[in-house]
DNA sequence: GTCTATAGAGTGATAGAC
DNA sequence: GTCTATCACTCTATAGAC
């Protein structure tokens, strides 16, 4: 693999798992096997860096979100595909970890491919609701881009009880408990 | 106020700002307005400051909470009361925020008073639930401690997805949809 | 493109005077 | 209890050789 997709995928990794503030360009030089000039031969600094590893994210993420909203079925079992996708529970989410570094909201650039993400991810579930309006499986009080907002805050609020907790528990309970309010609204 | 008392209430406000990694003994200093020998001579150091702070922290949830929990009304309408309480929402949890902070999550004293904090609220929440199915208000279908976990994830999950916007709708928008959601189970 | 040397600032703590 | 001095280390680069 070339030193700049290695530099970007261990800025992912690290990301993930330490934040923006907790990571320092040695440890991503250390990660990627590259020297320091050949980082910076290639990026700016730390802040170019990331924000190319967090575009890759969001990229990765809404590839992955796509797979299940794509496939067949009513909205009800594309929504419940997705919530029940195998997911590192105690991990966390790439993306949302971001939310919590002050560096990364207080930068326009580092902020903006969290923002999109998460635009675009409450976008496509809210087609799916209403698509789910429209074949009569949820009724007329039920709002698209409330639920969509309320599906993905599940999502991330699950990693958050979950990584308290030290277990997926918290985070599955959390899932089923959305995904029995959702089969009541239909019902 | 003594200086023990600015020292943890600063190192809070600091954690919920920039969290653990983020936070340094000499920028706690400067807002508790505190010599270097002073914290040393109250604290052990950045960790036992922190766990002070973060027991504070949860100390101050848990009463918030329960002012809502132990109000008068239906059990929908005070889970309702909790969800629209008002909120710093793009300051997030100061808890919730924690689980972000892989030195936090590493350190076990550290995440005891959060995983404490979240335990106690799934609990209690699941109580209202409870009740509300006691008196009729949610059909046997609906299970407390799914309920509770849902409930919790919407508002840690809403956090994240309005600072990612960088604006409180995602939050409001979540919660919104929450509380059809429960309208609709209980109708 | 990659290497090593250097740098100024900050980090987290200890020591000992007052 | 609080102060200043000091320390070994890390952070995020920059400079210039190869």
């Amino acid at each position: 693999m070339e030193t700049v997709e290695r530099l970007i995928r261990s800025t992912q990794e690290l990301l993930w798992e330490r934040g923006y503030v907790g990571t320092s360009p040695k440890a991503i030089q250390r990660a990627a096997d590259a020297g320091q000039g050949s980082m910076y031969h290639h990026f700016s600094g730390k802040a170019q860096l990331a924000r190319a590893a967090i575009e890759r994210s969001g990229e990765e993420l809404r590839e992955a979100a796509e797979e299940q909203f794509a496939s067949p079925g009513t909205a009800t079992e594309r929504i419940t595909h997705y919530l029940e996708r195998d997911r590192e529970v105690l991990r966390g989410c790439r993306i949302g970890r971001l939310t919590a570094d002050p560096d990364v909201m207080a930068d326009p650039t580092l902020r903006a491919p969290v923002d999109e993400t998460f635009r675009w991810l409450r976008g496509r579930l809210a087609e799916v609701v209403a698509e789910g309006k429209r074949t009569g499986e949820y009724p007329a009080t039920i709002d698209p881009d409330q639920t969509a907002a309320t599906i993905a805050a599940v999502l991330q609020g699950g990693y958050v009880l979950a990584r308290a907790a030290n277990s997926d528990e918290p985070f599955e309970l959390a899932v089923q408990g959305l995904i029995t309010l959702l089969q009541e609204a239909s019902a």
